[in-house]
DNA sequence: ATATACATCTCGAGA
DNA sequence: TCTCGAGGTGTATAT
């Protein structure tokens, strides 16, 4: 990974077009060929680069020390230009390896928490399949509920108008099937927006929220931090 | 902006959990507080941080050279724990603040350049107001067609089936006015994908292509670059 | 290569 | 502060 600090100007156009005047910013160069242009201070973004170009790029550094840095993508459509007024550092450090990053918490662990405890998502529900496929993609669970109705139930970390959107296009497709015309939709997050829930209600879509302690077994589902 | 790069290992805890293991990393301190964590190599994501938290944190660094850093959100909520072996190097950077990032050719662009030449919608468009307000958000364009009839135009950079989704929200919410229940929509983007198309055509939904060149006047409607 | 959905999405505007 | 929508979204997975 080469790092440069450089008063620069940064001029991008692809799928947009953006310029930055001069300033100084840090020119991040990865060993895959990922380029990225940070600032400093509050002006701009946090934590994304200003301007970046993603691996495989092409990078020429002209002059020693770099007086222009030009990335472009293979086909040519994408490019970014950096004219260098004066580099205030450039050192190249070996990394070695990317170290995997394992986590815990994602969607996929509240879809497996969930496939263990259907009945946190309905009463008396049973599982039937996880990832239910139909042919526009997998339903997260579907489910039986007690009378023998069928219940497709989507999941989410948070859920947004989207995720409702994304089960009514599933409910379409499997009521196409005569035995399952009546299937209901469930929709299950840790957190559900207030638009989602007003949609979901129209839809007919019915909404749970699911805490992951108390999926984990590590909390009560009837205690609370204020009991 | 301190730069550090490091062998350590990373723990947040927060949103989710996440662990990675001993391994040399670049680690980005900028000056509001923003804190990064950076691989090189091809393991991990591109441009992404493997680890982050965003302004406003508090940040202990303990030790000189550096032996751990702790990050953590004001209320505690989220917490991001640095172990470090080996400091490799340390700098810290004044770049100044950062300059501003001008954009050219986003959607907002879009729906002015539209608004200025509605008919580039359709045939004998005029325009009516730009953020048209409904009960779940504003429809960019509303225009009326030649015969008095109503039109809704939803402007996207590129027009995926998401596109198809909301206008139809919005088509659904402003045909409940009996003055509007024939009001037709229109999908204009510099890019359609082809399942957008076909869905909006399932829907009754108009698709144009729009070129940003053509709206500026840079180019001439019919022609083109094998012309 | 394309499509689909997740993400500690981030970020900016508006209420 | 929260909510909502756009993004050069990026990223992984399945087709």
């Amino acid at each position: 990974m080469r790092l440069i600090v450089a008063r620069c100007e940064v001029d991008y156009s692809g799928r947009l077009i953006t310029h930055s005047p001069m300033a100084v910013r840090l020119l991040m160069i990865k060993t895959d060929g990922t380029f990225m242009v940070f600032s400093d201070g509050g002006g701009g973004p946090n934590v994304k680069p200003q301007n970046w170009m993603t691996a495989p790029t092409t990078i020429a550094v002209e002059g020693d020390p770099p007086s222009r840095i030009e990335v472009h993508k293979r086909g040519g459509e994408e490019r970014l230009e950096i004219a260098i007024d004066e580099v205030l550092f450039d050192e190249t450090h070996d990394m070695g390896e990317a170290a995997a990053l394992e986590k815990d918490g994602v969607e996929r662990d509240l879809q497996e928490l969930l496939a263990a405890a259907p009945h946190r998502c309905g009463e008396g529900f049973r599982l039937v399949r996880r990832e239910w496929p139909t042919d526009i993609g997998p339903v997260d669970l579907m489910c039986r509920e007690p009378g023998e109705g069928w219940v497709a139930v989507e999941i989410k970390r948070v859920a947004t108008i989207e995720a409702v959107e994304q089960l009514s296009r599933y409910l379409e497709r499997i009521r196409l099937d005569p035995a399952m015309s009546e299937c209901r939709g469930v929709l299950a997050a840790q957190q559900i927006k207030p638009q989602a829930s007003v949609l979901a209600a129209a839809r007919g879509i019915a909404c749970v929220e699911v805490d992951l302690a108390v999926l984990r077994g590590e909390r009560e589902p009837d205690l609370t931090l204020f009991g």
